[in-house]
Parts: C-alpha cells; structure tokens; sequence
DNA sequence: AATGAATGAGGGTTCATTCAT
DNA sequence: TATGAATGAACCCTCATTCAT
C-alpha cells in the first residue's frame, strides 16, 4: 500500500485528491489576487503559490478568467456569510447596534487579504456591468442587515458609513477606529430617527422597496 | 498652463511641442487607466489613444511605471483640487454644509472616468505602502475640509460617509442620493458635536452574488 | 464481422466490448481527420466524437501516432476495396469502359469525408516516404483495374486523368462532370490504343533511363 | 558611425531591413510547410529557418494565420506566373501542344518543395471554402491556357489529366513519364476534337481571387 | 481492463524595452 | 529629438502522455 511515494527522482506526482486540489488552488488564487490585484494575476504565480505544477490550473479551470471567477466566487461567498453574522448579532443584541456594527466592522477587517480581494471585486464593478448584481447584492444585504434596528433610508446611510470606513481603514492600512463609529452609528440611528425629514424624497422618497442605498433610481 | 496645441506656425508635421506631447501621453494614460485599469495599461494602448507614436512613450518616460506614476500623480493632483475647492464652499456657505457636501460630492461623480481611476489609486494604496502617503493626504485634507464646520472626530466620520456613499455610486453606477448624503451630514454635524469622544479611523466592507468572468478580455 | 453495440443483455455501464470501442475510436479518428486534417487532430476530439473517456484513446493505442495511423490505414483499406468493386465492374461490363469508370469516380466522391481523408494520406506521402508503399499500391491497383480493358501506358494515362478528375471535384466541391471523364476515358482508351507509339519508352518499357512514367510500379 | 555592431555580448541586433526581414520570413515559412505540412507549422520553427528571432514573426504578421496566408499567397502568385508562362509557350508553339505541355508539367515539378506546398493548398480548400475562389483560379486558368489550343472541353480534359499526373508524380516521388503524358495530351486533343460533345459542370473552372485565412481555427 | 487525474513541453501571442536611424 | 524596428521574456492555453486507482 503506498508505494511509490516521495520516492527518488523529481515531482513524485501528487496524492490523488481532485477537491482539495481545487480547493488549494482557488485558495492559492484568492492570495495572489490579494497581493497583486487580479491584473496582475497569473496562472504561474497561482500555481507556485499552491504548490502544485502549472498544468493543474489549467487542468481544473479551463481559463484564467474562470479560475479567478472561483476566487472571487468563493471571496463572495465569504462575505455573504459574513454579513449573515451581522444580521444575526443585530438581532441578538438589538441594544446596542453602534458596537455590534463596529465589533463587526474590526472583526472583517483582521481578515486583511481578503477585505483587498473583495474591494478589488467591488470596484471592478465599476468598469464590468456583470459585475452590478453581486455588488448590489451586497450593498443591498448589508442595508437589510443594518435595517433590523432602524428604518430603511438610515439603514442606507449607515451602511454608506461602514462602507467609507472599511476602505479607509484598508488602504491606510490603520486599524479602524472602533469608537467613532460605534458612536456615529448610533447617533445616525439616533439622529435621523427623531426629528427629520426621513430622508423623504430621497431617491424615491420614504422608503421604495426594492434595494436601495445612495443612488437607487437612475 | 497655457495649452499648446496646434500652434508653432505651421510645422512641417509632428506637433514640434514636447510639453504638450507628454501632457497628451499622460492624459492617455488616465484615461486607459480608467477603461481597463492598471493591469490592463500598456504602452500601446496609451499611444494608440493619445495618437503618439509607440515610441513617444518610453521617449518621454522611462519605463511604463513611470507612466502609469505620472497619470496617478495627476489624478492626485486633481485630487487636491477638488478638495480645496470642497473647503472654500464650505468655508462661504458654513450655514448649510450638508447641500454643499452633497452637491461636491455630486459634482465629483461628474467625471466618472476620473473617479474610477482615482479609486483604482485608493484602492491599490492598500497593496502598495509606498501609496500610503498620498492616501493620507487626500483623506486628510477632506477631513481638515470638513472640519472647518465641524470638530474633528465629526469630520472623520463625515470623510468616511462621503468616501462610502461616493464607491457605492462608483460602484453600482447609479446616481448619489443627494437628499440622504445631504440629510445625514447634517444629522451627523448635530448629532455628534452634542456628546461624543473622538477616536481615530477609516475603513469598508462588502458583499455578493453571480457573476461572470471579469477578466478584461482585451 | 457483427457489430456489438448494446448487446450483452444490460452491461452495467460501459458497453464493455473492446473491438467495438477500438472500431469506434478509429471511425472517430478518421472523422476527425476529415474535418480538421492531419495536422489538428488530437485525442481529446476523437474521444469526444466517439463518445468515450479521453483514457480510452491512449489505452487502445499507445500513441496519437498509432491512432491515425489505423484510422489511415482502415481509409487505405477501404480504398482498396472500392478499387477491387472497379475491377469487377469493369470486368463485368467490358464493352462500356468510359460509364463504367465515371459511375465508379462518381460513386467514390459520395462519401465526400473519407475522401478528403484519402487524399490527404496521399499528400502526405509526398513528405513521408514510409507512406509511399501505400500510396504506390493504390496507384499500381487502380492501374491494374483499369488494364483490364487496355494496355498498360493506357491504363497509367487513365488513372491519372481520373486521379486529377477526382481531386478537383474535390477541391471544388463541385461534382463531377460524369460525361466528360466518361467520354475523355473512352477517348482514351481509342484513341491511344490505335495508332499510336505506345507509350513505348515510357514505363521501363523499351530503353527508358533514369525517371519512368508516373509512378512506375515498383 | 556604427560603433556597436556586432560587438560583444549576443544578439548584433540584425541590420535594418523590413522589406528583407518579411520576404526572409515568408520564404521560411514556405520552406518549413512544404517540409511540414500547414498543420506542423510554428512560429518559432519559421523563426528558426528564417534565422531572426521569434518576436520578428509576429512583428510582422499579426498572427500565424496572417504569415501562412502571405507563404501561400506567395505560392499561389508563384503559380500564377507559372500558368502565364504555359499559356505563351502554347502560343508560341502552337503546332507541338503535347510536349510543351510534358515539358512544363516537368519544369513545374523540379521545385519539388513548392509544388507540395502548393498541393498542400490545393487540398486545404477541400475543407476551407474560403479557400475555393483561389483553386477556382488555378484550375479556370490552367485550362484557359489549354484552351488555346483546343475547345473547352478537351482543355478541361486536359487540365484534370495533367493535375493527376502532377500529383501522382508528387506522391510517388518519381519523376514524371514525359513520354505518355506529351502522348496522351496529344491524343486528347485530337480524340475529343473529332466528336464529342461537352458536357457540364464537371470539374470547375472559374477564376476568382482573395481569400482569408486558411488555418482551421478549432 | 479502464479511466480520470496529473504534468510538462511547447505553441501562439503580447509587450516592455532597447536601439539604429 | 523622435520613432519604428527589433527582441526576448512571459503569458495563457492545449495536449500527448503517464499513472494511480
């Protein structure tokens, strides 16, 4: 049983585990998108990265593109999970929202490679159509998430808040200031509660339906 | 200052105008940078766009890097511009600086193609330290512009709602919602300067769904 | 003799019949060649268009060599076999030579893929000379068909008139023009055959040197 | 003047010649499909014969599409003026059409390499239609030019003998039998001159002109 | 006996960069 | 000063072939 294996010679060829193989790859992947944007990704950084021969990229992912879709995907994937968490404290500890929100914030952010690859996919959005849906979708879950504890267009601003200070926390490379936005947080939810025009007219007025955020409406 | 373009008489056929040239070749350069994003930037993309010769370029710039240096460098010039021009409305209208947040904020969303390839800097500063110093210049100086009618944990907080609010119109390709950015500045400007503590920070998140490939496919 | 397809009462899952496979896979192969040529045609096609795994090709045949050289030489053989149908045909109807030869041409073009095929061995027997055995015994064979109503210089000069005839209609995509070669053939077989110098040097015939007819007869 | 040339190091950096360069490139190409067939060809195997690096290849010719079609297109002007050549010689010596015919038919086949790339081409439309309009005009021509001595038919006639024993005398690599085919023309055009009828579409003919790109494309 | 996983050589193509002119 | 020619390095991808299962 197990012969021939890390015998003599070169490239002792693998344990046979087509998951994991994948899996190792799209993970290679996901890092070296996080370390040296998807432009400059590329099938052999993938696979030094993974450990694994050049010919395994290809062989499990047809293209490139494909094989970054996996990356992304699987980036994607994460962050849904991620905001599913948030819903979830929110709703648990409905008292305190600003903490919850900042607890939150801080914790997606110790994860630093891959909070680049998702703004990496977030802003590429910008320039592919295709993109749009993911990205509302997230921008739209989040809104969901935060409107478990305030109305919708404060869920909107609020998320727009988080938004800013994620990325600023990322590209300073900072930590992020809990306080600050813990408190704005619950000043936002505080302040535009009472005593306001909700936001009315807004992009569709009181409150729409159908996502929603800054822009909403063209 | 002062375009040169065209002018010299008549020369006997190149633009005989090296400081326009270059200024061609950078504004090229912005400009793919912002269609296909840095990765995707080549020399001959560049020269085909600004109509230069391939080897007007690397005549006028070293390597590519270079290029791609002077085209971000503009952007960050523009950049500052752009600000000041925030500050010297906030500081002539200090009575409404929520319509006025919103309507910069608008207007920088005006020149799309900048913005994006502004992001595109931001964003790689999270990848690249060497970044960092002009990613703190620009968040600082919103901040230390905003601040002129705020104190400046408020400012902190309004520079990240406004960074947020504007990728999310970047991102998504749909209209600011002025009316909320407007309305949750203002709340912002009551509601933390009555009770807060500072604190330090910046930040963003994210989310998701399908998708296709985004690889620029050239 | 028996194609075995879907017998076996109701194998578990592979058609488990070894001849039936390797015939499938060089039927594949030959398809392939037809349509893609020599020169592009890989183990992944032939696999996918006999429907079997990729394994399967190199499994009944240590190499991508082997596998077209037994999809040529199944061409080759089939070739042969229509060669001997002239035979007898010609045989058969001794006194209509010229409709004989044209029905057969005619005939030969229907299965227009197989065709290509052929023709493309022939071709490539220019550059490979361990196909010119083959190639030489087609040639010789046709010739030998068509002596059996006329001398041989004849037989040579009506062989490669069809010959010619042939490819063009391929090449053309055009059918052929059954009466012409009909009649030239029949013009032929007349007009050479009486008065007439037979050929005499020709072949290795009378005196010759160095080079001979058109292919000789090794 | 000319200081480093053929200094030290590697790589002179060959002498400015663009006109020479790409001439150099298409003979090489001509010369490694003749060796190789269409399918085999590479780039760098061009490269190699032509003796200028691999980039200079697709310097030139945008892809390897683009410089087989400037090979065979090469070839296929080669063949034109060959074809001119036959029809004057016919007009010059109108009283002796079969050894004029032999004669050319064995001057075409002492550039044994051309000749294969050109029947290389000549099959390749069997499968590429884009390639017809090309054969159309050889064919069309070829019998034009036989056709003046003679009717339609009978040069039509002609044309396919003289083509079959092209290739056969190709394939088999031996020389052509310069005796019987001067015989056989001779007797064509005196058989089928003294009644016969036409007949139609056989073959082909037509003329024509340009083409695109002849690789398979996959 | 049969097959999908695995690999590395090589192919087409792009492109930053160099340099003669 | 300016530019097109020229050159490899590197990239993505295909594929014959090998091999564990």
């Amino acid at each position: 049983m197990g012969r021939t294996e890390e015998q003599a010679g070169a490239a002792p060829r693998r344990t046979r585990d087509p998951e994991g193989r994948r899996a190792a790859i799209v993970e290679a992947a996901v890092s070296v998108i996080a370390e040296r944007g998807i432009g400059n990704t590329t099938h052999r950084l993938i696979a030094a990265r993974a450990g694994v021969p050049l010919g395994s990229t290809t062989y499990y992912f047809p293209s490139l593109g494909d094989l970054v879709d996996a990356a992304l995907e699987k980036v994607a994937d994460e962050c849904r999970t991620t905001l599913a968490g948030w819903e979830e404290r929110l709703r648990a500890s409905p008292a305190t929202p600003g903490p919850v929100i900042a607890d939150a914030a801080a914790a997606y952010l110790e994860d630093r490679e891959r909070a680049i690859v998702e703004y990496d996919l977030y802003l590429a959005a910008a320039r592919d159509e295709r993109l749009r849906p993911l990205v509302d979708a997230w921008i739209g879950e989040m809104t969901r998430a935060v409107a478990t504890v305030s109305d919708e267009p404060t869920a909107r601003a609020i998320t727009a808040l988080v938004d800013g200070a994620l990325i600023q926390a990322l590209v300073t490379d900072r930590p992020l200031d809990h306080r600050l936005l813990s408190t704005t947080v619950d000043a936002l939810l505080r302040g535009l509660h009472d005593g306001n025009d909700p936001a009315a007219g807004t992009g569709n007025d009181a409150h729409t339906r159908k996502r929603e955020q800054w822009r909403s409406v063209d």
